[in-house]
DNA sequence: AGCTTGACTTTGA
DNA sequence: GTCAAAGCCAAGC
């Protein structure tokens, strides 16, 4: 009964594929997946994602470098923690020179 | 069965 | 630069 379930299994795939110290946003995986409008599911899946304990969701933040799914971790300030164990200084909920630490799967992976 | 909400992005004004 | 609206698909009610 394997139908469309591949959509969360890939986002958790691609999720665990970030490398530490590197974050990536929803629309890039979204993209990956196929559709970059379709990020709201990436968010969705990051949802079921609390199912798997090998997701760094942690390293998916918006396209602004927010942490804007930090509220749905178990504590809000866990994932700015982690985000700072990994070397990534984060002011105000945004991630510093997000541009530089944005990972790109599809250029990553694609390569 | 249908409508609403949601860890978002993009485009237009 | 900001603000508003549309698009997208799935889960929840």
């Amino acid at each position: 009964m394997k139908k469309h379930e591949d959509f969360f299994q890939n986002v958790f795939d691609v999720v665990r594929l970030i490398p530490k110290g590197r974050v990536t946003n929803y629309g890039a995986i979204a993209k990956y997946l196929g559709s970059a409008r379709s990020s709201r599911m990436v968010g969705w899946a990051m949802n079921a994602a609390h199912s798997q304990k090998d997701v760094p969701a942690h390293r998916v933040v918006n396209r602004n470098g927010e942490l804007t799914g930090k509220i749905h971790f178990a504590t809000p300030f866990l994932m700015q923690e982690l985000l700072e164990k990994e070397g990534i200084k984060v002011l105000k909920d945004k991630i510093k020179d997000f541009q530089k630490y944005y990972w790109d799967p599809m250029k990553e992976l694609e390569l």
